[in-house]
DNA sequence: GAGTGGAATCGAACTACGGTCCGGTTTCCC
DNA sequence: GGGAAACCGGACCGTAGTTCGATTCCACTC
């Protein structure tokens, strides 16, 4: 069944899945969550990491082709030849795959939330490094925004990466305001960064994006002035 | 088919369906939307008006004993001795039906909002209306948040009465801080309410309702200051 | 390096659910 | 009473997600 041709179909040249960052792992387990499980297991077989690269370019494939909810999972199984129960053995969900296509994505920009430069990384004033968060996010649902609404699909707040987005909103307020709910706050604000509203907000009521980035900025700067 | 067991067999006792509200429509139209389509027809034939109240009876009893989403639409249509058909084309879907329940409700909760008594009603200062408007919305979440979850499953923003919320909000906003992005700033703060967000912070993380509503104070509080 | 035991994995058939369709029936107005 | 419009409801469709017998792979032995 498995032929040459797509013996090693994977347009997409991630190849190195393997790779892990202690520091980003370390971080996420003080920030109380566990870890996403997009990863490959510890030992994976030979097969089922052909079959999970060829899942991931096929989706991504049908996904760039024909808008995210326009594909079903029967047309992603079909496409990366592979039977359906494979396809959510791996992945659990629809949701779980989406996940795992913007996990390499989110993975980067939690790491330089966590230990990149100023003003997101560590060193700037809170407020700044807030602003810079929403930004980067803003930035992230421009490109990705229908993924990351179809990951959030079920609930929001309880997989993904939601509840580390949160313990570091938390954090970062604590530390700018500590009079401040923090953790009542960082769900408000991340509320203003949710998938769905942002779409909304930029398809259907033609909100530049400049101007959801100013009333971030604006909303973050009253909070804690 | 009908007995004369079931032929008013409506536990709910909401029959003045008809009563309409004018100055609550002039207000709806004015804030841009649409009104509900959660009630009958101008003209609603004999038939129709005995399967809508009851389905809505059915509904509302297999909700309450079951929860609202371990109930299919097929065990409602069942228990309502009535056809999938008619069903869906009462309520459009799923989100349409839980609207309809919660509709009445929600409606006595804008003509409070709008022409009711202070400070939820017009008089009191912008700042003292959003707090009561937050904490009433917080009460409703608290007695029917499954239904309302459901009914906002789709697209929260695009259907229900999320657009009248978001333009009274704006306009108290406009009121209180004219330099605000008032827009903006009321879907960050509808974004506080949200029945998913509220249900997590309640029942998972186990936020006591005081928590969310000195919350909500606190924010709208520091927003406008 | 070939063979083997057993666990991990594969995938097609299956279930359950939301939502649609359309021929037949009921209701209402005249 | 008659005709047209509205309505009814059950068969039907596509999709998300599950199951389980067959298959593949890998570690270990010789």
């Amino acid at each position: 069944m498995v032929t040459a041709e797509n013996a090693h179909a994977s347009p997409t040249d991630a190849d190195e899945t393997g790779e892990r960052c202690d520091a980003i792992e370390d971080a996420l387990w003080a920030s109380g969550r566990e870890l996403p499980i997009v990863d490959a297991p510890a030992r994976e077989r030979a097969d089922a990491a052909r079959n999970r690269r060829r899942i991931l370019a096929a989706a991504e494939r049908l996904f760039d082709e024909l808008g995210v909810d326009q594909v079903s999972m029967d047309a992603i199984a079909a496409e990366a030849r592979v039977g359906k129960g494979t396809l959510f053995r791996r992945f659990g969900d629809r949701a779980g795959l989406a996940r795992a296509l913007v996990d390499e994505r989110e993975r980067r920009f939690q790491d330089e939330f966590i230990r990149g430069a100023p003003p997101l990384g560590p060193g700037a004033p809170p407020a700044d490094r807030l602003v810079a968060f929403g930004i980067g996010m803003l930035e992230i649902l421009e490109a990705r925004g229908e993924l990351i609404a179809a990951a959030e699909r079920r609930s929001r707040q309880r997989a993904g990466p939601y509840p580390a987005y949160c313990a570091h909103i938390a954090v970062l307020l604590r530390e700018a305001a500590p009079a401040i709910d923090a953790d009542f706050v960082a769900d408000a604000l991340l509320g203003t960064l949710s998938a769905r509203l942002v779409l909304h907000q930029r398809h259907e009521r033609g909100m530049p994006l400049e101007r959801l980035v100013d009333g971030w900025e604006d909303l973050v700067r009253r909070l804690l002035r």
